[in-house]
DNA sequence: ACAATTCTAGAACATTATTCTAATGCTAAC
DNA sequence: GTTAGCATTAGAATAATGTTCTAGAATTGT
């Protein structure tokens, strides 16, 4: 990625976080990095493109974080627990990009530009699903459809994490990595 | 509110449905209501006025039907089951308003004009930590920071609903009511 | 060195949220 | 019944802003 792009989307991110995607104009963007309109369209194709591009880098540093720490994992209630920290630890260690996440996602899904996200999403899924499935058939997680274990696993701290960065709770998202880690793994074994 | 808000809201409801906030101008809101921009303006002030009157109904609709179905509920596990049971079930009947809840909450949120949001979610708030307090102390629930309640119960079930309501899973929300009944009752039960 | 391609610039354009002005209906006091 | 005041409506005018266009500069490959 040419340094004049990264300059665009750092501008970017810094005046979505900062006015909200709506309400950062293109020119906002232009007067920030110093790149002509022209430029940035080039670059990006359009707004959405600067989104989409910023939501993928995101998603992508934490995925890999998640699947390079569950490689290290060997019983099943380690991976679940795991996978419940390096989701919390990244909200906390990137709270403005979280934020950016949460809020933006369905503009991203709904875009026609989320090609690329939805093949990342769908290999990272793969990959997950490798790891668990050994964990099931031996018996120690419960035999549940498939698709009903990431809401198990993440729906609550997910569901505490989005008030965390709303600055809407008393307590740090940090103090109940434990709690939620030891929920996750009593909501999914057996 | 007077027959003319009704219309514009209503016209507006349809016309977020189908495009989305953002692709729906005022003038469609205009030609699907019959009444004139200034008229428009008049009533809500802006286009966030009126996504913020329609987020309003929706949740106003859903905590009372929750509040509703608290009331007929005695012990404390039927009381938990209860809520996630009258979570899924205005999904499931009212999936556009839900998509539309869901898809912007954070606009709303973000929004000047969200007091009265604002008030309406404190008021409801009370009301649920009266209900479960006397459940607390009597140790038929594990006593936890209040503030985790809310996504140790409705967490998981609020994950799977996004994803349901965007297409991408296989079973119906329904068909998964009991399961995180069951599983928000034991993530909090003593 | 030259052609081809990529990149940059900023002006022009088109769309669309919002404001403004004037006209119309409505309500209550006299 | 009339009138003054206020709420409502209409649609044209305005202004903000996303996007396209054209021309030129930089870069790359041969």
């Amino acid at each position: 990625m040419s340094q004049t792009k990264r300059d665009i989307l750092s501008a970017a991110l810094q005046c979505f976080m900062s006015k909200g995607v709506e309400q950062t104009t293109i020119s906002d963007i232009r007067e920030a990095s110093g790149i002509s309109v022209g430029s940035i369209y080039h670059h990006f194709g359009n707004k959405d493109g600067i989104v989409v591009a910023l939501f993928l880098t995101g998603m992508q540093d934490h995925s890999a974080q998640q699947e390079s720490a569950l490689g290290q994992c060997d019983s099943a209630e380690e991976g679940v627990k795991t996978i419940v920290r390096c989701y919390i630890d990244w909200i906390c260690h990137h709270p403005d990009w979280a934020r950016f996440v949460f809020r933006y996602r369905s503009l991203v899904e709904n875009s026609a530009l989320s090609e690329q996200n939805e093949e990342h999403k769908r290999a990272h899924f793969r990959r997950l699903k490798a790891w668990f499935t050994p964990h099931i058939e031996s018996g120690q997680i419960q035999k549940l459809p498939f698709e009903v274990y990431h809401s198990l696993i993440i729906g609550p701290a997910q569901d505490f994490a989005l008030r965390w960065l709303a600055g809407k709770t008393r307590g740090n998202l940090g103090d109940y990595r434990e709690l939620y880690a030891e929920a996750a793994w009593q909501a999914i074994k057996t």
